[in-house]
DNA sequence: GCAAAAGTGTTACAGGTACACCCATGT
DNA sequence: ACATGGGTGTACCTGTAACACTTTTGC
């Protein structure tokens, strides 16, 4: 932090990647852009940050005017930030990235920004280069690999749940997020011994069919021991080098 | 990213946590500063980012010029970014930090600005209030975090050591860094049937006194499968909520 | 031989996998 | 009764913790 006077502006924005489990498949957020450049394209929901906003602000912001959905209720953390030169044509622009997780919720499409967000299945994007304006395929990836990998040895899979839920409704985020199956029963004994991961409500859920579920909360672990293992992984995310 | 003219401009910085493992302590490059703000005051080694510059090379860039490290050498990874209003008095500055480990390394002090550069404990520095100037210490806080859980699950352990190592070094890095002890013969066992952890190289290495240990490259893989986990862990990262 | 560090064997236990089986509901 | 999903029991296996024991060096 040295050099005062060699400074580079740019311009401060920040991208959401905005992720539910819905009609067993992960889906995100998507907005069609109404304005150059990449009108008509669509994108991750986003904007500029404003004078003496903080980042994290912004994002709440965003979440909100972009995508109808209360940032106070979701799962929200910083990703990475994207700054490489020439990313937008507008000039240099560094997007803070953020993940929020969010059960499924319907998006408000009243008279705000949201009209133009829809829910997105990630198989109809992810993979398929150029399906998203500016890097968002790049900040879409690593988003979902992030959600992916904090399954494992965290209790964020909750937070794609509703306030109460079954633990069918958490194998199936477990299930959707990893692309696998799981058996339910050791699953259920699983999630039942982990510290703190879940709370039970005292009360049923009865489905069309079968027996009733019990309901249950998130407890108040944030790390969920022992972790929730995908035999053997993949990746990593250097840099540099 | 709608919303053309609201943008707000601020200034780019790459702040860097460098961390070792020497004397059998944690340690991270600290600088002392030579201009206001904070004049006079440790600091992490950053900068300004240039024009038409990536983030990721003013970070390589900064490496060599404030700490005399090679960044191609290192493992470096994005770790977040910094851009509450009022962090720096010079107006909005968004600082997006870095986390690299390196072995052991002198810092070369040649007519650099790594003159001012130096290898410090971080207990020395952390859980101190204002120890370092800007919001570095919730930086550093952050960085060694990051690296304490990324021991877990990935192979990063290796990036501690130089490029030849026994299995004694090895377990020494996870001893400084979690602060604990490990019982070095079940270690040696794990360790060494890891899928791809460590390549042999053959060779041994001498010390003063006690039978020559093997010698070890780390071999191809990025995560640590079966993981090398902390008993029971503590944090998550959560932000806006 | 002795001290010290490297490395192997062994036993007991915790957690995971696979799957048989029972439970509670709707039709 | 039967289909369906919820939930328990159990046997087997993998991996961990604890620690006795052997190996290889320097002195």
């Amino acid at each position: 932090m040295n050099g005062v006077g060699h400074g580079q502006h740019a311009l401060l924005t920040v991208d959401l990647v905005v992720l539910t489990v819905r009609d067993d498949q992960l889906q995100v957020v998507l907005i069609e852009r109404g304005k150059d450049p990449f009108r008509g394209r669509l994108a991750l929901p986003g904007g500029f940050v404003r004078s003496n906003e903080d980042i994290d602000e912004a994002a709440v912001r965003e979440l909100a005017e972009e995508a109808g959905l209360d940032g106070r209720q979701l799962h929200l953390e910083q990703l990475r930030t994207y700054a490489t030169p020439g990313r937008d044509p507008r000039g240099r622009v560094a997007s803070v990235a953020y993940l929020a997780l969010a059960p499924d919720l319907p998006i408000p499409v009243a008279g705000t920004d949201a009209r133009n967000a829809r829910w997105a299945p990630i198989d109809s994007v992810i993979d398929r280069p150029n399906a998203l304006a500016f890097d968002h395929d790049r900040i879409l990836a690593d988003g979902v690999e992030r959600a992916r990998a904090k399954l494992e040895y965290t209790t964020l899979a909750t937070a794609f749940c509703l306030p109460t839920f079954t633990i069918s409704d958490l194998r199936r985020v477990y299930e959707v997020v990893w692309s696998t199956t799981i058996d339910a029963r050791n699953f259920h004994r699983k999630v039942v011994n982990a510290e703190n991961f879940l709370t039970p409500t005292g009360g049923k859920r009865a489905s069309e069919v079968g027996r009733p579920a019990a309901l249950y909360r998130a407890g108040g672990a944030t790390v969920l021991y022992p972790p929730m293992l995908r035999s053997s992984a993949a990746h990593a995310g250097d840099v540099a080098g």
